[in-house]
RNA sequence: GGGCGAAUAGCUCAGUUGGUUAGAGCGCUACUCUUACAAAGUAGAUGUCGUGGGUUCGAGUCCCUCUUCGCCCA
């Protein structure tokens, strides 16, 4: 392996070489076995479950994240001590990944799933299950990810099967599985129901008919005719009636009082269309209001109409969901195909007539429009009314449309069979288990969407008409009679196999049978065959294998030691998107199967969105592959820039940009070329392929990646401590791992270590508590600014003195080595090729102990924070030599003074700081440039001096030839100005008396103190004014 | 319509229980190839903290209003 090449310090290259480097040190890793956790190690158990990503396509940042977080933790946990095992897999996703297959089947052979039969489909399912399968494990190994492969499980394997057949049989026998007729989304490309949370809205340009039904036999008095509106008037071929209010004038009066309500609250500009519909409402009433009344009387008399175009007869009624002040105030009712109207049948007991065969084409309850699709039928309905002439108009209207998410196609409300889970008992130990803070989520505002959702406790609609996924254990039979079914239903549960638990029955009125049997391929399954039993078609809804995720994985309903031992699991980590449909539906699951939650803890991440705040994903064309972003940033940076971006309110918004295979050229993504299938680079003119590219011309062209400059700090992160610890390395030749007293180091060493220490406590508490921003700005702070900036830096003439060189090595050993572990978690390639460096020029490091290092960063001890080195004090003192020697780079600055200038100083301070400073004397030479020339209250003003106040503390350097006047009076002009605003800032706040008595006497006391120092410092910068402003003069 | 969140520098974001002059990275300006790193160093410029009220001695921070955006739910 190359990383454990014997090369000396000086042939380490100055940057980390991530292509080749991270596999060796992956592949190495599993090799050691670092991944794999055991039960009953005698340590403490952390588990984490990873949501399965779905195989229907490859992983995107969004992926990367939740990812690299849950990898973090597991990581921190092993080094912790923990045994620490993160189960990996990958979910079947079965209407989503059935649905690419089948538009794949279309596109590429023109075939639909009818032509290939139900195992030919699940063949071709499986064959593109295995290939992102592969694809996507390959993603996340390279990311990192400290899975244990060798328990990989797949939601749709024996394992997981298993688990599936024993809940549905469990729920099945405490009746909790139950079928009824329920109005569905039906969607008509892929035939199959799809939930609710499948289906998005959309505004589509539409038209509302107005349709006229004759009245049967009207009294002379009476309306010939009622007007009814529809955006769907094909429906009206299976219409059971037409509702008319019962209280016509209760309803007007309720309008107009919601009206008014909403008027009275509305600000000025919403006021107008109010004002509108109220004077509309207002002028309507009276004529309108006859009308109703006279049809809601002949409602109540049991009149009549006559459906057109099929001649069939169907009731005039009276309901509340008729609202009168919308159009005639007559509204057709459809129960089979609309769900308000469904409920308004089941009132009025109205037939529920089905026009619809699944493929979307009419059924023989169309009559001669059988056989036509939606479309056609809604064309042919419209024009042989208008020849009837009984279309009253048709107006042009926006109309809210509900899609299939699946198939984009209108989704058509379709009566229909379904299987159900019955939810009340399960959704609340669901909602008990987080309201009683069993299972915590965090953030906790989170918890509110998961209570509110489970509070509804609807039923959990779980048959899907797929082919791909676990198919319902339910054979079914119909009986001769009620009784019939009763009595055989009767003798199966008094079978032995019934009181073992295999196989349960269960009557479906008036005349079904279905029996469940609980293992997959027992002989009942052949018995009942055999015996007219057919076997539901049906499959299950995704969510209820991913359902038992965290028990199934583990090996339930089985015994296993890892159930034991793992389970609960310590933290879920996810996106806030499926916290109803996943995370609500494992806690119910896990509650039923085990009577214990999956997991103690829900931590809930930020979303990635793009430069347009758009959620990223493929078929938007803006999703990124996290293998770009590693070719071209490597792993680390691609973690490092994650973790950096996961603060705890802001989603991350990640601008996008194309890079130009050519030239390398960045090509900002917007909304129009991020569909398009070439990108042509501004700059060198070449033509490159994207994702959509189609045309064989197109693809032949070189891709190009899609990528985020926000990874460009991280890269330049990995960067800078690739390179500090080449420093290290290149400088510890006789190192020796003494054990040192911290008390008889130099300040800097002392600095170093009190900033160590609280970075790490820093660290250890932002991870504790999830916050990965925290947690990485820390670390980057404390390794950037203090260790290479100052320490580093410090370093250098250190290892030259052979009195300071030894207890520089020791510091700079120790630092670099808890660094490592500290940001191991967040990248973990980088640190563990420095570890494996730097375990041949330091082999021993742990400070004052001198055991060696362990062989693997992975498997290293996570560092306890060693607080008995922090020191205030210590900070402070540190701090005065900052701001003097940041004092002398800003004069140097301003005034233009040539880098190899030296300079000459004196600092104007008490006793203590003189010894303070003193000792820093080549830190002045080496970080500035600058040589003292005095310390101490009795400073002598060198004829041409630059002035600056820092910590109470008068810098002056001596300019001698270099002084630009002007240059100097603007610089201290600007601090005069400056200085005046503050101080009148002050003066008017402590003049006033409320302030000096109202707020604590400590703020006053700071605020005087304040204001004290700023006048000093005026004094100052007007005294030097006043010199520089005379040399002009002269 | 209901709920949740966001709005701070040109861009992407931090900002603890209210308390000096609101920070970082990128970008920008100037100067530096200084023996770990130009993916770097030093210095600098850049803000009506979305709007309008309120509470308070004091508000980016707490309360209310409005505007815009995002997400979830019906």
């Amino acid at each position: 392996m190359r990383i454990e090449m014997n090369t000396p310090a000086t042939d380490i290259p100055n940057r980390f070489d991530y292509q080749t480097v991270c596999q060796e040190i992956y592949s190495a890793w599993e090799a050691a076995g670092c991944f794999h956790a055991e039960p009953n190690t005698g340590r403490k158990p952390f588990a984490i479950v990873i949501p399965p990503p779905n195989v229907t396509g490859a992983l995107h940042l969004g992926h990367a994240l939740n990812n690299t977080l849950q990898d973090i933790q597991i990581r921190w946990h092993r080094m912790m001590g923990y045994e620490a095992l993160w189960m990996p897999g990958t979910d079947h996703a079965g209407i989503a990944t059935q649905a690419v297959v089948e538009r794949r089947l279309k596109e590429l052979e023109n075939k639909t799933r009818h032509d290939l039969g139900r195992d030919a489909l699940v063949a071709r399912i499986w064959q593109w299950k295995d290939q992102y399968e592969a694809r996507i494990l390959n993603q996340l190994k390279r990311m990192g990810c400290s899975c244990d492969w060798r328990r990989t499980r797949f939601t749709l394997d024996d394992v997981c099967a298993r688990a599936v057949r024993a809940t549905f049989f469990d729920l099945f026998r405490k009746r909790y599985i139950y079928r009824g007729k329920r109005l569905v989304n039906w969607d008509t490309y892929l035939q199959t129901a799809v939930s609710d949370d499948e289906v998005f809205h959309e505004t589509v340009k539409g038209n509302f008919w107005h349709i006229r039904y004759p009245v049967i036999d009207p009294r002379p008095d009476e309306p010939t005719h009622v007007t009814i509106a529809t955006t769907r008037p094909e429906t009206m071929l299976g219409d059971a009636a037409v509702a008319v209010h019962p209280d016509p004038a209760a309803a007007f009066d309720a309008a107009e009082r919601v009206l008014r309500e909403r008027l009275a609250a509305a600000s000025t500009k919403e006021r107008e269309p109010i004002q509108q519909q109220l004077d509309d409402l207002l002028q309507r009433r009276p004529e309108s209001l006859r009308e109703q009344i006279l049809l809601r009387d002949m409602a109540l008399r049991g009149t009549m109409l006559r459906l057109p175009l099929l001649d069939r007869l169907i009731p005039l009624i009276a309901d509340p969901w008729a609202k009168p002040e919308m159009g005639t105030g007559c509204v057709k009712i459809t129960p089979a195909h609309d769900a308000n109207d469904y409920e308004v049948g089941l009132r009025c007991s109205l037939p529920m007539i089905n026009i619809l065969n699944p493929n979307g084409t009419l059924n023989a309850e169309a009559g001669k429009y059988a056989g036509l699709t939606i479309s056609k039928a809604r064309q042919q309905v419209v024009a042989e009314l208008e020849k009837l002439d009984l279309l009253a108009h048709v107006e042009d209207r926006e109309i809210d449309l509900a899609h299939s998410d699946r198939s984009k196609t209108p989704i058509e409300p379709l009566l229909a069979d379904q299987w159900f889970v019955k939810m009340d008992t399960l959704a609340q130990n669901a909602i008990d288990a987080v309201t009683s803070g069993q299972v915590q989520i965090i953030p906790e505002r989170y918890a509110k969407g998961y209570v509110d959702w489970l509070s509804e406790k609807r039923d959990w609609p779980v048959g899907r008409q797929l082919w791909w996924g676990h198919q319902i254990p339910i054979w079914t039979r119909t009986c001769d009679s009620a009784e019939a079914a009763k009595r055989i239903a009767a003798e199966i549960r008094a079978r032995p196999e019934a009181v073992a638990g295999r196989i349960e029955a269960e009557v479906e009125a008036p005349d079904l049978i279905h029996v469940c049997i609980r293992d997959d391929g027992d002989d009942l399954e052949q018995e009942f065959a055999a015996a007219g039993y057919t076997r539901q078609e049906d499959v299950l809804d995704t969510w209820f294998s991913s359902a038992l995720w965290p028990h199934s994985t583990l090996g339930w309903p089985e015994p296993t030691a890892a159930l034991d031992y793992f389970y609960p699991t310590s933290v879920l980590i996810t996106s806030r998107d499926i916290i109803t449909l996943w995370v609500a539906r494992m806690v119910l699951m896990g509650l039923n199967n085990l009577g214990k939650i999956p997991f103690h803890q829900v931590y809930i991440h930020p979303k990635i969105l793009d430069g347009f705040g758009e959620t990223m994903s493929k078929s938007k064309g803006n999703g990124v592959d996290p293998i770009d972003v590693i070719d071209k940033f490597g792993p680390d940076a691609l973690r490092f820039g994650l973790a950096w971006l996961a603060t705890e309110t802001q989603d991350v918004r990640m601008p996008v940009q194309f890079e130009c295979p050519h030239c390398q050229t960045l090509v900002n993504q917007t909304k129009q070329n991020r569909t398009s299938p070439t990108i042509d680079c501004p700059k060198c003119r070449e033509k490159s392929s994207t994702q959509w590219a189609e045309s064989t011309e197109d693809v032949a062209l070189p891709r190009a990646a899609v990528v985020s400059e926000r990874f460009e700090v991280a890269r330049n992160f990995c960067n800078k401590l690739w390179n500090a610890a080449r420093f290290v390395m290149l400088n510890l030749d006789g190192f020796t791992p003494e054990p040192l007293d911290p008390r008889k180091l130099a300040l800097e060493d002392r600095w170093i270590l009190s900033r160590l220490a609280t970075t790490t406590q820093a660290v250890s508490q932002a991870t504790a508590n999830y916050q990965f921003a925290d947690a990485a700005r820390s670390v980057y702070d404390f390794a950037w600014d203090e260790f290479c900036s100052y320490y580093v830096e410090m370093a250098k003439p250190r290892l030259q003195n052979p009195q300071t060189k030894a207890d520089t090595q020791r510091v700079l050993a120790h630092t670099l080595d808890v660094l490592l572990r500290l940001l191991h978690p967040m990248m973990p390639y980088i640190t563990e090729a420095i570890w494996q460096q730097l375990a041949k020029f330091g082999p021993q490091r742990e400070f004052g102990q001198g055991s060696p290092a362990s062989r693997w960063l992975i498997q290293a001890a996570w560092p306890e924070a060693r607080l008995e080195f922090c020191s205030t004090q210590i900070e402070d003192q540190f701090a005065k030599f900052v701001s003097v020697l940041g004092a002398l780079r800003e004069i140097r600055s301003r005034q233009n003074i040539p880098p190899k200038a030296e300079l000459k100083f004196s600092v104007r301070c008490d006793a203590s700081e003189v010894a303070l400073l003193e000792p820093m004397q080549p830190f002045f030479k080496s970080l500035a440039g600058a040589i003292p020339v005095g310390w101490g209250q009795q400073i002598s003003m060198p004829a041409m001096a630059a002035a600056l106040n820092a910590e109470r503390m008068e810098v002056v350097v001596d300019l001698g030839d270099f002084i630009d006047v002007p240059a100097e009076i603007a610089r201290n002009e600007k601090l005069l100005e400056n200085l005046i605003k503050q101080i009148a800032g002050k003066q008017t706040k402590l003049s006033n008396d409320t302030f000096v008595q109202r707020a604590p006497a400590d703020v006053v006391a700071k605020e005087r103190e304040s204001l004290v120092e700023l006048e000093q410092q005026r004094q100052s910068v007007e005294t030097a004014l006043g010199k520089l402003r005379s040399l002009t003069n002269a």
